[in-house]
DNA sequence: AATAAATATAGGGAAAAGTAGATATGCAAC
DNA sequence: GTTGCATATCTACTTTTCCCTATATTTATT
């Protein structure tokens, strides 16, 4: 991977934020990180497209739904610029409010019934 | 500092190869970075500003020359992404070529003649 | 089959960034 | 003071990137 591709792929909020809520969790799909981004899906989708094209997420598909999670094989030094990142990162805005946003979100795809 | 602000600075080839040699020497002059990266000095200037102005590097005037240096005071998680990135591409072209170049540039400014 | 839901892709316009060349500024040496 | 070097800035141009809207694709449901 090249540095600059990387980078390029990290230069972009909308990109960020949906990075780190995949940090966090195994996978989410599109309807997941639009609800929790509260953008337009075609936005999301554009952004995911961008990251799986460079190669940091990649996806996997199940009925309906599209989860997207971290390419587990990315090159270590990768791995550790994006957790440094998120480590840095997680406590301020817009990124606790999306983590807030997820948690809160009804009706989850593939995640159990709590009641 | 802003992980998009950090990352975009990061995202372009003349910048990194800059910041590469940065990360090695305590401070270089703008002819000493044009002569390592083989490229035109406006250019050069133009994303050494770049980086200035992301808060990267800083600079300091000395006679005729004008050092740059990567900035002493950068968040720590910046710093480490900074030395993740050079230690994963110091290996590569055209990073070895870069550092190569500087150390036969003849009449480098602030170096003590070894004759 | 027809419909609805989730997602992806395409088209177009606006904004930003990169490049190259020319020029301006500041310092130093003669 | 005039010449020469190091650096910055300005201008014009090209390319890239981002956003929005509309539409296509796939799958599930009835």
């Amino acid at each position: 991977m090249q540095p600059e591709s990387l980078f390029r792929a990290l230069s972009d909020t909308t990109r960020l934020r949906c990075l780190a809520l995949l940090v966090g969790h195994a996978e989410l799909c599109v309807c997941e990180l639009t609800h929790a981004l509260a953008l337009p899906q075609p936005k999301i989708s554009h952004h995911l497209g961008t990251l799986r094209k460079a190669g940091l997420v990649c996806d996997r598909k199940e009925g309906l739904w599209i989860y997207y999670r971290i390419n587990p094989d990315l090159p270590q030094w990768v791995t550790s610029i994006l957790s440094t990142t998120v480590a840095g990162v997680q406590d301020f805005d817009p990124y606790i409010s999306d983590a807030t946003a997820l948690s809160k979100m009804p009706n989850r795809p593939g995640v159990v019934c709590s009641a």
